[in-house]
DNA sequence: TTGAAAGCGGTACCAT
DNA sequence: ATGGTACCGCTTTCAA
């Protein structure tokens, strides 16, 4: 723990990180002052000469302000807390993701990416809290309970905001049902008249956070009429679809919502390479409207999926913040509808 | 700035986090038995009894220590410093920092994505230096200079990594070379007899950071033999793959090296339903290998990259951080090798 | 206009 | 086995 053991040794390696306090001496003046012409202080009046001395010193010295103490004293933070996906979610996450990331910093927050994976949701809150977030956006990958909700909020969070399909009492719900998707695409399917319908649930883990809503709502429509429901298990790699497309004679379906459409390029690649006729023998959709979808042939059907921007949901988290509001679910962020081409 | 302006009005709103002295208070201790005690601190012997008031204390107030003031105190932090891609960086890059953060939490660093859109080095630089990270890795968005990262040494950051290109006097850089992918894409069209090879530069913003290396290996392949090389700049998008296409014919083009996968897969559409026959007409060759390359038809050929896993990274990240060494540079830590399929 | 000093919430040394 | 206390770096009264 010695800094430099040998005060003759010639370690000029640790020139400790300058302080306000290195700042005021150079500057011949009190770190008050400091903080003061630094922060450009409104409630004071400091003269032109020391404001000028106290820059130099700083910027000769490379002043740098220590955030933590800063927080420290002031009693909160601007962290923003984003529990990470664990898992490899599609593009079109990924890009809400990354917008949201830079809307909350244009609206001067700190994004704090905090994996939770293998915590529960009392460690997680926990873990959470340690670093004060003003506000936390929960996937929903965690699941969160009241308790966590006000173990989050006593350490300050202003916000704690779900996404996801369920609410957790206290926090602010964006309602995101996933179930619409999986509603809509089999409904559509339905429409054409297919009536024995696959639903491929991907194998990969934790997207069951999305797959399962998908595949009720997919129940859910086909219900309504009677029609079949076969869940279908792939992962997302060409051997499985193969092994799919291999067995599709023995399954009797002729529709199939493919979770997304990159499981349904797979499988329809596969299932043509099989010498399924698309959509004549059997009809293929899949969600989120995906580039691909448009290239392949026949053009793929998809279920596009209208997210909030991420600036909207940037905006929502800054006005609870400024203002703490009564926890509220919202239901009118996301939308879903058929894109009808020429897969089904 | 009141709390609650009149005392009697039934706000039990804020009530104040609890602190260590909280806890002290309430097991009848001090708090430094309450630090020893919540830290399982080796070198102090607390009595049995003791440590159950302490910890049911805790528990009973929902305590949560105060990362900040730790840090503070502690004089460091585990906060690692990624500064957010401008950018819709593809799928590979994306899962390559998505397994970065996941390591680098296992290893129980925190991870800070800092958004610094619009700001030059040196704002960046201190506005990352505020954090006081120990440790940085920087896409090579923002241009670090030697000066900037003797700011993040200075502020206590023990390793600052730059991925990309070139290298910056002080930190260490992991050197993945793009040009190394353009330069294998064209080898490969060469070799197949091409001599007149588009490049696609997107037209996306950000994304020069990679195209402008590929371009430029393309280049040093092309000038060793003689071949020309022709930039073709395009967008993301069907319309400008469609307009593309159809100038296609004047161009004189008998090869074309497509950026990466996607926007292969979309030329390559462009230019079928524009009647070229690929590869007859015209070879293609992506970079990325996605699974999507193997999907279309032909099927794509492509420069398969080689990434550091995250794991990989974090390890590297956490070996300079727990012993510093003299800042290196690594060449070894991505290949890329062609991967010849039909398109080319 | 400026300075002295009290904390913010922890940790760890030094006594007891 | 515990408690007292100085300190980490910064902001912000309150006095001068």
């Amino acid at each position: 723990m010695s800094h430099s053991s040998k005060p003759g040794a010639a370690a000029p390696a640790a020139p400790a990180v300058p302080t306000s306090a290195d700042v005021a001496r150079l500057a011949g003046v009190s770190r008050a002052t400091v903080s003061y012409v630094l922060n450009n202080a409104e409630s004071v009046r400091i003269s032109e000469p020391t404001r000028r001395k106290v820059r130099e010193a700083a910027e000769e010295l490379g002043y740098v302000p220590h955030a933590a103490a800063r927080s420290l004293r002031a009693g909160h933070t601007r962290i923003v807390l984003l529990p990470t996906p664990h898992i490899p979610i599609g593009p079109l996450y990924s890009r809400f993701f990354n917008e949201l990331q830079w809307a909350l910093r244009r609206l001067d927050y700190t994004v704090v990416q905090y994996g939770s994976l293998g915590l529960s949701g009392d460690q997680a809150a926990r873990a959470w809290a340690e670093l004060r977030p003003v506000a936390v956006i929960s996937l929903g990958e965690i699941a969160l309970s009241a308790r966590n909700v006000g173990t989050l909020k006593r350490a300050g969070a202003r916000a704690v905001i779900t996404l996801g399909t369920g609410g957790v009492p206290g926090a602010h719900a964006l309602v995101m049902d996933q179930s619409e998707v999986g509603l809509r695409a089999v409904g559509h399917l339905l429409e054409g008249g297919r009536r024995r319908i696959g639903v491929v649930v991907p194998e990969e883990e934790g997207l069951d956070l999305f797959s399962a809503p998908r595949l009720a709502g997919a129940r859910r429509a086909a219900e309504a009429v009677g029609a079949h429901v076969e869940p279908l298990p792939m992962s997302y790699t060409e051997v499985s679809a193969e092994r799919l497309a291999a067995r599709w004679g023995g399954l009797g379906l002729d529709g199939v919502f493919a979770y997304n459409d990159e499981y349904a390029m797979l499988l329809m690649r596969a299932l043509q390479d099989a010498g399924q006729r698309i959509p004549e023998d059997v009809a293929v959709i899949g969600a989120d409207d995906l580039l691909i979808g448009r290239l392949l042939r026949p053009r793929l059907s998809t279920v596009q999926i209208e997210l909030p921007t991420g600036d909207t949901l940037a905006a929502l988290v800054d006005r609870v913040v400024r203002e703490p509001v009564e926890a509220q679910e919202r239901h009118d962020l996301m939308a879903a509808r058929v894109l009808a081409r020429e897969s089904g």
